[in-house]
DNA sequence: TAGTGGTCTAGACCACATA
DNA sequence: ATGTGGTCTAGACCACTAT
């Protein structure tokens, strides 16, 4: 409240803040810009510059309409030995993953698909849309492109909450490994921002990955992601331990 | 200026200049707050969220006092071959690196680098503190244990702007090899964002290392250090090409 | 309907860098 | 001395979520 020094007030309530943070609930909700402002006597943007600089340090999330809540980043490591899964990377941290799948489509395979899954000109792939959650709150999506002709029927085998891993190895004997795995921090297109329903661009870990069938001794899927950078926190590790 | 639809006056105008700015000389200065809010009819806090919109999605920085400039993200490659060189990473953009002893003292080793090292209890190590810059911009810094008996008279023979590789390989016949290797992104503590010039914490790729000796067959360096996130990118990749 | 966060204007003072 | 970005108050309207 009183800046007796030079550091300024909205950071100063924000260290308090930050540090009464780390011993609360993920997901209990902070007090709004109003009752912030009330109970330091600042005005209402000075309050809202201080809820706004937890949000850029990825210690709350803020929803309009709702409040502001305590988050919890979850680390997404990644290493030599194996992609991570999302499935796993979530339970393990506590919380409750779920995936989702929007639409299964069938269309031409597009040319960078085709190059990297060795299709003919033409040749036709199943295109899957999936949103991940946590905690019913949605942090991710991805599109999976898959050969048409190694799972026939998918649409109606697959099940808009089932893993796609098992239907591809319970429902076509096929056991996808990862051949190539690239991961990034980066912006969120246009069209990811809308998926995520967000409104500005966040940051995202975007994955890129294309997995082999040993027994076919064929790549026969391409995968791509986007995970929101403010839930999960990139980490590569080689060696050790 | 005219909110036409229902997307923000601040986004839209940053939308103009985002993509103006992507055929823009890096480090040439775009409009101030004031010529912003005059050229387009806005009030100068909506000028500023502009430019605070194009800095949150890193592509310009901002420094007090001088002005608003177009920024350039550097790609900072981590794969299991090798561990990256900021050096090289640098220069393959096309921008001039530079490295700078800051100090070299000789201190006992703290718990987690004598382990690391394999050191007696009561070793000395010395610890060479240096920063990283791009274009003469400051833009991280760095911190390497060394086992103080593998180099002897070190602060006389490491002079401020020379390679510390080099004066391990040829002053001392050492030729530290990286065993291991880890890279997050994470928001820098407040002691980094001293060293890094800055007043808010930034977001920054930290990574810490352990490099090997081959002759001698035994660890004989651990390295931690940050960079600004706002200016490098990390990406992972395994496999492929 | 009340409360939340999101946007915008108006106007002020400040620290800092440059000339 | 001027211009830059950084902070702060005052007060307004809005869209969205809950009840």
């Amino acid at each position: 409240m009183a800046p007796s020094t030079d550091t300024p007030t909205y950071l100063a309530v924000a260290g308090v803040l930050a540090r009464s943070l780390s011993s609360a609930k993920p997901g209990s909700r902070l007090p709004s810009e109003n009752e912030l402002a009330r109970t330091y006597g600042l005005h209402r943007q000075t309050a809202r510059a201080v809820l706004q600089e937890l949000e850029r340090r990825h210690l709350v999330r803020r929803v309009r309409g709702r409040g502001t809540f305590v988050a919890s980043l979850i680390d997404y490591r990644v290493g030599p030995g194996a992609a991570p899964s999302f499935s796993e990377t979530v339970r393990r941290t506590g919380a409750a993953p779920r995936s989702e799948t929007e639409s299964i489509r069938l269309r031409a395979a597009p040319a960078a698909v085709r190059a990297e899954l060795e299709l003919a000109t033409g040749a036709q792939v199943y295109l899957i849309s999936r949103r991940r959650f946590v905690d019913d709150e949605l942090v991710g999506c991805g599109d999976t492109y898959l050969a048409a002709d190694l799972v026939p029927d998918l649409p109606r085998r697959l099940h808009r909450s089932a893993s796609l891993y098992e239907a591809l190895t319970e429902g076509y004997d096929l056991e996808p490994v990862r051949a190539v795995y690239r991961a990034e921090v980066e912006l969120a297109s246009e069209r990811v921002t809308r998926r995520l329903g967000l409104d500005a661009q966040p940051w995202t870990i975007a994955t890129r990955g294309i997995a082999e069938c040993a027994r076919l001794r064929r790549p026969i899927e391409v995968t791509a992601g986007w995970l929101r950078a403010d839930v999960f926190r990139l980490v590569v590790e080689f060696g050790g331990r």
